[in-house]
DNA sequence: CTTTTTGTGTTAAAATATTAACGTGTATGT
DNA sequence: ACATACACGTTAATATTTTAACACAAAAAG
C-alpha cells in the first residue's frame, strides 16, 4: 500500500545521491525491453542490497507491488519526476574555455531536458566564436540574458579567480542553482543550491585509493 | 602524542572524500602566509565541526599539538603524502573529444604531479592532431604505450559504448586505477580502483535539489 | 616559577545509515 | 478455487558516522 507520497519527508543526501544511478540502470533495462524487475534482481545487477533499494524507494512512497516487483517503465518515469526531469531546464555556461566547450556539447547529447541557451566569456578574442550551436557572448550581457531567457541553472566553468564574483552576480539575478566546476567553494545564500564538481579532488581521491587498495 | 601512524587502520570513504578539501583549504592558508591554525578556526572557515576535523586527522595519527594547534605547512604536506601526491603519476586519456581535450589542458594546470603522457582516439580524422603538447594516437598503440611509458592511471573520456572494452584492455595491461567519465559503471577486478565522474548524475542531483530546497 | 588558558587526542554519546527480518497482499500454478 | 511462492512495504537490529565531552600536554601570562 502506498503512503502519502512523502512530500514533506526529509530525504537524506545519501538517498538523493543514489537516485540518478537507479535512473540510469532503469533506463537501460527499459531500452532492453525489460518490463518488470524485483528488488532482488536489481540488487544483483547494481551491486547493492535489495533492502537498500526497497528502503530508498519507500522514501517516496514506494512504487512496487507484492508478488510482482516493480514495473520498469513506471519506476523509471517516477524517479525522473522526483529528479525534476519532467520539466525543461534552461542553462547557461560561464567560461568558454576547454571545459565550457566540452560541457556544451557533452551534455546536449546525454541529457534531454537540460537545454544550453548561452555561453559567456570575458576574453574578447573568444566572443563571437561558435561553440556548437551557440555563440560566445561577453560578460556584460550576463544579467540581461539570464532574465530575458528565464535561465534556471548557471554552470561556472572558469578558474577560481573570478568564480566568486560570477556567483554573486548570477545570484543577484535570482539564480537558485549553480553547477560549479571552479576549483573553489562558493559562498551563496541558503536558498541557492550548489553542486560542485571538483575534478582535482576526484583525481586526488583516485590517487589515494591507488596507494591504499587494501581498504575494500 | 602521536600513535603508530595508523597505516593498517581502515579509513572510511567519508574521511577520504574530505581529505582533498582539507588539502585545498590548507594550501590557500599556506599561500596566504598563515603559519598555524586550530581545529576551531579551520572549522569556521570550512563550515564543518571542529570535532570532525580532529577526528579525521586522528585517523592518520594526528598532526597537531595541544595548546598550539596545527602547523599549516606541515599538515598540508602530510595530507599531500596521504593522498599520494609526493609521487608523480603518469596518465593517458582515451578519447580526444571535447571532454578529453578539456581534461588534458585543465588538469595540467591545476594538478602538479599528474602528468598527461598521451591521448588516444579511434577516430582516424583525429589521429595526429595536436591537443596541447600531445598528439592524438590510434587505439592500436594503447597497450604498448601504457607498458612502455609506465602509465599509472587511465582516463576514460569516451561514450559508454566502448568504455567497457577499453577498461578491459587497460586492465589486462596491468592498470590499477581508472578515472571514468563514461556514462556507465565499469566492471573491473577487485584490485583495480575506479573513480567515477558521472556528470549527468551530478546534474540530476542539482535538478532535484533545485526543486526540493526545503531539505536543507 | 606558578597559574591560567588553549586546544589537542581520545573516549563517550547521539544521530544516521545500512542490513536483516517479517507480515501480508498479489500473482502463479495445479 | 485453492495452495504455494514471490516480493513488497515496514519494523527492528546492526553498523557507521557525526557530534559532544573531557583529561591532559603545551604554550602563554603573570
Amino acid at each position: 500500500m502506498m503512503n502519502d507520497g512523502a512530500e514533506n519527508k526529509n530525504i537524506s543526501q545519501a538517498v538523493i545521491g543514489r537516485l540518478p544511478r537507479y535512473y540510469r540502470y532503469l533506463g537501460d533495462l527499459k531500452d532492453d525491453g525489460v518490463e518488470r524487475i524485483s528488488s532482488g534482481e536489481l540488487s544483483e545487477i547494481m551491486n547493492v542490497t535489495a533492502s537498500q533499494i526497497r528502503q530508498d524507494f519507500n522514501n517516496f512512497g514506494g512504487f512496487g507491488q507484492q508478488g510482482y516487483g516493480y514495473n520498469v517503465e513506471y519506476l523509471y518515469n517516477e524517479i525522473g519526476k522526483i529528479l525534476g526531469l519532467n520539466e525543461a531546464h534552461r542553462l547557461i555556461i560561464v567560461g568558454a574555455g576547454n571545459l565550457g566547450r566540452a560541457l556544451t556539447n557533452y551534455s546536449n547529447y546525454e541529457n534531454r531536458g537540460f537545454i544550453f541557451e548561452g555561453i559567456f566569456d570575458k576574453d574578447p578574442s573568444l566572443i563571437g566564436r561558435k561553440v556548437g550551436e551557440l555563440t560566445v557572448m561577453p560578460m556584460e550581457e550576463l544579467e540581461s540574458f539570464i532574465i530575458g531567457h528565464n535561465i534556471d541553472i548557471v554552470v561556472i566553468a572558469i578558474p577560481k579567480t573570478g568564480a566568486l564574483e560570477v556567483a554573486d552576480r548570477v545570484v543577484r539575478c535570482g539564480i537558485k542553482a549553480i553547477w560549479n566546476f571552479a576549483h573553489t567553494d562558493l559562498n551563496v545564500p541558503d536558498d541557492v543550491v550548489v553542486e560542485n564538481v571538483h575534478l582535482s579532488d576526484s583525481l586526488m581521491k583516485l590517487s589515494y585509493m591507488l596507494y591504499n587498495k587494501w581498504h575494500k
